[in-house]
DNA sequence: ATCCCTTGACACAACCTGTATCAAACCTTA
DNA sequence: TAAGGTTTGATACAGGTTGTGTCAAGGGAT
């Protein structure tokens, strides 16, 4: 018996279904100022979250910003890997005025949850974004709910949760 | 620059990690008795879901329960892929006493949401087991949280979690 | 007995994915 | 200014994953 299923080559890239109704989040992402760029050409220390007193002129440095280089090894991924998963959209690296990617401590969570999924699990990209999108949605419904249950109910609701994820072996804190 | 990131050759066939908090489920799953066995060799109406007036002898049939091909014509399924979900742990079908499968209604449910994941949304079978953990375990919560919070807050739980499935596209009622 | 179906095992084509490589462009330092 | 190192985008490839095809052996019902 020939059956011959829906041959339909995968379409891992796609936009996360129905957003969720979702609260306003990234300040707008990107374009962040040039200046805080921390030694891109340091091959030790691959720890150290941030090295002060470089380009601090009148730049508020929010929080650590790595080059790619540095992040991926940060993180011990390759660089190519990185570049590919902003071109899938899982991750969206800031931008310096000459192109160049900046990754944020966010990123960097970001990135430690998908080598988790894709390494650790086994999940492939299209696994890894749908839970990404899952996560974020969770986590918004979690505010939601402890808006509408007012403080007692919500805290139950945040423990329940965080059962849940510690369940799924997902590091994701509040 | 060589990198050589970790190679670990993946292992998508393991048990979801910590199992939530759960109240018993199944019966005890498998071992059905082996009469009810609608029509094995019949290719037409593969949506019809039922083929009463079989062997109703002494056998309460508790819901649909089908043969291996006639699941997979239903599902529109090759039957080396259920076998192979099998072995891989995603379902786990009951069984006539010479042995062959048998297919639940609630088995075929379960199949119909992995094909959607797998086909329409692209994820590999790591993450149809990921997936699969993770919403039995937010059914769980679902209940959890009905039980602690009342009906009244529970009712609001429920609702935001069925906005919740919504939102990713996943077609599960209650 | 005969026919149809199931089972388990193996094999293969198509796809996915991380990585390697390349030329061009940029920034920093000499 | 030139040299050196790094990033960028694009392309290519090796290895793993996955659904499906095929085979021999066995069971159940007519």
């Amino acid at each position: 018996m020939t059956q011959q299923r829906r041959v339909q080559t995968r379409r891992p890239t796609e936009s996360p279904p129905v957003p969720y109704p979702q609260t306003p989040s990234r300040p707008a992402d990107t374009s962040l100022s040039p200046a805080a760029r921390p030694a891109a050409a340091t091959p030790e220390t691959p720890g150290a979250p941030e090295s002060p007193g470089i380009g601090d002129d009148a730049v508020m440095q929010v929080e650590g910003v790595y080059i790619i280089s540095v992040a991926a090894r940060i993180l011990d991924m390759h660089p190519q890997t990185l570049r590919k998963y902003e071109r899938l959209g899982l991750i969206r690296p800031g931008r310096t005025l000459g192109m160049l990617r900046l990754y944020s401590a966010e990123d960097i969570r970001k990135l430690r949850l998908i080598r988790h999924l894709a390494d650790e699990m086994g999940l492939n990209l299209a696994g890894v974004e749908f839970v990404l999108a899952a996560v974020q949605n969770l986590l918004t419904m979690r505010q939601r709910l402890a808006a509408l249950l007012g403080p007692d109910a919500g805290d139950t609701v945040t423990e329940e949760l965080n059962l849940l994820f510690r369940s799924l072996n997902l590091p994701v804190e509040p």
